[in-house]
DNA sequence: CTTCTATTTCTCAGTAGTGAGATATTCGAC
DNA sequence: GTCGAATATCTCACTACTGAGAAATAGAAG
């Protein structure tokens, strides 16, 4: 018998196929939906390879954005970076943190701003992203192997257009409901 | 004087530019790389209105996930909706034990296969998303408003084919080394 | 029937990150 | 100079999820 330590689990049994809705949606609203549901497969399936290949040296994407902003960049402030990988601001003092003590990154203080650090790669961490980012880079040249060339600019004009009217946020905002 | 907590705050200061790394990429890699980071930098852009919208109903955009699967296809397998949404399969369990005190799931067991349990909607559940998911529906197809419908349908096609591939593995793992 | 392997879900310790508020500094207006 | 708003980073309690392994069941082969 069922000893169900889950919060309830009915004793009726499901018919294989029950009632399912067919939505009614407006053409915008399904090319919409589908491309978000599309892009989001994608995103982590690629981030899913990504995340893999970084890991096996220790390392988060995080982590690993990080390191490379700061080496194809140099130092940046730490706003700088935290705007460029999409953290929170407790988050970059916590990756920069976990960062520093890996001996990758080191800050530096702003004289022109005493408020502000710089975050910067130690020769240690300098020495790891030249290894590593070429490996890398290509293990994503090897996933992105869906598209050609070509496609994937077409992809990448599309993105951009998509990500930037996201983030510029030039629609109504329905905060207010 | 800098009392500075953090583990170290290197003394000298940096100048405001610094070394920089020019990386010699081929083509084929410098635009997989480029819809790498310009996909992601979209995804993320799109993720937080998503996640922001799902959020006043006190539901993270993986719970939404569900209860959207849930609606639209009826009652799913647990290990179903794990591949659907992509989550864990410690996730799952989570996810559904999280909505099925929320009183919108219920596991319901599987006649066939007594190590499967399906997840199905409650009627409160079912009211909830009847009443969310055309406001949701409608956010996302204003924040995909920096591409026509035709665009969007390209973007579709080819992030389904970079999706699929990426799944598939169709590439050299370099897992070996 | 027995045994072996594969599948499905659940457990639980662990982790990467969030977000609201605290602290320190800057900058402009007076 | 001093006040107040804005900015840059840091603190810390909290959360959503992961992943390795456990438990239960199924299915096939001998």
């Amino acid at each position: 018998m069922a000893t169900s330590a889950r919060p309830d689990s009915v004793a009726s049994d499901t018919p294989p196929s029950a009632q399912a809705h067919a939505v009614r949606l407006d053409e915008a609203g399904a090319s919409a939906l589908r491309l978000w549901v599309i892009m989001s497969r994608a995103h982590a399936a690629i981030a899913a390879h990504a995340s893999a290949d970084v890991a096996r040296h220790g390392l988060t994407l995080a982590e690993f954005g990080i390191l490379e902003a700061l080496y194809h960049r140099g130092p940046m402030l730490l706003g700088e970076v935290q705007r460029r990988i999409l953290v929170s601001s407790g988050g970059i003092t916590f990756l920069v943190d976990r960062l520093t003590t890996k001996g990758l990154v080191e800050r530096r203080t702003c004289q022109a701003d005493r408020r502000a650090r710089y975050a910067a790669l130690t020769p240690a961490g300098h020495e790891l992203v030249a290894r590593i980012f070429p490996e890398h880079a290509a293990l994503l040249t090897a996933v992105m192997g869906g598209l050609s060339s070509e496609e994937q600019a077409t992809a990448a004009t599309l993105m951009k257009a998509l990500g930037l009217f996201a983030v510029d946020g030039a629609f109504a905002k329905n905060e207010t409901r």
